[in-house]
DNA sequence: GAGGCGACTCGAATCGATTCGATCGCGCTT
DNA sequence: AAGCGCGATCGAATCGATTCGAGTCGCCTC
């Protein structure tokens, strides 16, 4: 019994109340027409008697083919995303533009991929999921996802959505709106470099899947999927080729807290001089492993970071960060969805990060 | 012409092409009800072949009457709601809760109460207007809420949906989410009294629907629709009845800025001693502008915020303010609506504000 | 006064899947 | 060997609205 209530009215009940047929009680809601205007009220008032609460919106979507409704992908929990400012920020920008053609937002975790046809769980649940595949949207932004949705995402092709992907592996029909993470670390590296550091440590952020955590070894690297993750850390090993590299489990600041006490525990002389944080979250831990083992920054260990989010209570740290511009990658991918969505082409837009420097870097101590 | 693209399958073409009929391919793909591995294989195989992306969302959630997708209906701009933090924390207790059941949030802006069947601007957009009252959603979550949106609750209700506020005036059928916004502010005031100070000035939340910004007057108290900003002018007028209160146009740093610099342009000896501001970020606006006008906080004036966010960038100041649990109150949220969705009962959940004493209140200063 | 044109209204098909009840075999029991 | 039970499959009704083509009716024009 798909109805909670029995005797919740239809348009037909309306209709039939009113006096007039299903059409023109449906032309009367939706004004899309000649309806005469005493027609018209006479529905509206039969409506009213009714309680009636106006078009089924799932009927309406059905048959419009239009749901108003673009999908946000992002592959950790829900509740994860609203963590991560930068998320928020591209969150942000794409409600900004789909605004304009009064879409709502719907956000969508990824469910880890399921064959066609796979087992669901439990067949009876109140609720059932709501994947990627399976939600009424006429659209998809992927946030920094993985390959492991390539299922996902050539459903959504097979239903003819277009399909939008901030950062990630560029795969068959996906627009990306791209960022130039690998460049950009170099860049901060380079920073490093000139002013004299040797011994460099990285902090990445999550790689693989399973957001395995510890030192980077050629395995991780080898299911490593997440493209911003890989693409900073070869960016950072262009210009310290030997830098070890640590895996958090998330852009979290105590990960990179829990990193920097694993790193910063080698004796001094050989621990790293220069620790590269691939989030500003994680830089953040880094300083705070750092005063916790009584390590001056920047004097004895500089830190860089890499979003340009301004984190909170770090005074009197001005981290040295490269700044990406999350809210126009959300605006961006907001106006390709729009566009393409009126059957227009969009084009791919590339984005680019600047270092900003701050004070948590500095030369190596002389020793 | 509802499909976009010709001839994208459908399951009665999948059915047809694995030899069994809609019904068979149905039960294969949805997994309820016994059908023979072999079978089930054919059919699937023939999906594949069509390149069959699985049941469409739209008619499986018209035909089941669910579509697994909780609204959460926001009053501002979408892209507002993700710069408020206190927002975001609510949002993130509500994901949280109703990952339980798979459920996806969909982010909805509260469009200006438009009468039933009013008519809507162009008849023939690309995407529809998605509204509160046309969403395909299964319940609704209404945050912060105003009596504005009295006619589009009454319409989830003629749905049978259910409906939760958080905070917000109570209507008939929806569960509200409370907090002692009153009595909290109240104790706040009373800390300030306690200390010495008789000269006081409020910076309120946004009061009515338009924002207006200014001088809180008899007119503007009137029109007042906010229940979080009224009930919070009543706690410190409560202690402080002939305390002047600014409107600010929202819960912004610069709003709070620019009131103070209103409120403080008074000369010492006639100005206020201490500001009481309805949100944290209300209050940060407040010292920047003590700053700014060389005013020293706590020495001459005392300041008092309301949310307990850690606002960025404010050291040496440790705010003086009420800590109120908002990711608790989004997961009460979520947890009602689960509960109501499961066909029970959810009981009213109050929640309470701590007085969370920092270092910018003190004793007003001697003269 | 007949033809014609418009403004309204209606019937019926359609959107794409789910689901209930009925049917059909087939193996097993007694 | 007849009867029974059960798993597998199918037909048809249904979910609730939209939309297209086909009337219907009144009024204007020539």
């Amino acid at each position: 019994m798909p109805d909670q209530d029995p005797a919740r009215p239809t348009l037909a009940d309306v209709a039939a109340r009113a006096g007039v047929s299903a059409s023109t009680a449906s032309l009367a809601f939706s004004g899309s027409g000649p309806v005469a205007e005493a027609t018209r009220q006479r529905v509206l008032a039969a409506a009213r008697e009714l309680h009636y609460a106006g078009p089924d919106p799932r009927a309406r979507s059905l048959r419009r083919g239009r749901s108003g409704i673009i999908g946000v992908v992002i592959e950790e929990r829900v509740r994860e995303a609203f963590r991560d400012p930068i998320h928020i920020a591209q969150f942000d920008g794409i409600a900004e533009e789909i605004g304009h053609i009064d879409a709502a937002l719907l956000i969508l975790a990824a469910s880890p991929a399921h064959p066609l046809g796979g087992v669901k769980a439990m067949p009876t649940e109140p609720v059932r999921p709501v994947t990627v595949e399976d939600a009424p949207i006429d659209a998809a932004v992927l946030m920094g996802c993985t390959p492991r949705l390539a299922d996902s995402v050539s459903a959504l092709r097979d239903r003819g959505l277009p399909v939008v992907a901030i950062e990630g592996f560029p795969a068959e029909g996906v627009l990306v709106i791209e960022q130039d993470n690998r460049d950009a670390t170099e860049r901060g590296a380079r920073h490093l470099r000139q002013q004299g550091h040797e011994r460099v440590a990285i902090i990445t952020l999550p790689l693989d899947a399973a957001h395995h955590r510890g030192l980077v070894t050629q395995e991780l690297l080898a299911i490593g999927s997440s493209a911003t993750a890989l693409q900073r850390l070869e960016g950072a090993r262009a210009v310290f080729p030997d830098a070890r590299a640590y895996a958090a489990a998330g852009s979290y600041v105590d990960e990179g807290r829990r990193a920097a006490l694993e790193i910063l525990s080698l004796p001094e002389g050989e621990r790293p001089t220069a620790i590269i944080a691939q989030s500003d979250l994680l830089a953040v831990g880094v300083i705070r492993a750092a005063e916790e083992l009584g390590i001056a920054v920047p004097d004895r260990l500089s830190v860089i970071g890499f979003d340009g989010v301004r984190v909170d209570g770090l005074w009197p740290y001005e981290l040295t960060t490269l700044e990406q511009p999350a809210y126009e990658k959300g605006r961006a991918a907001g106006r390709a969805i729009v566009r393409m969505l009126e059957g227009g082409e969009a084009e791919v837009v590339a984005f680019t990060s600047v270092l900003r420097v701050g004070n948590t870097t500095a030369p190596p101590p002389a020793g």
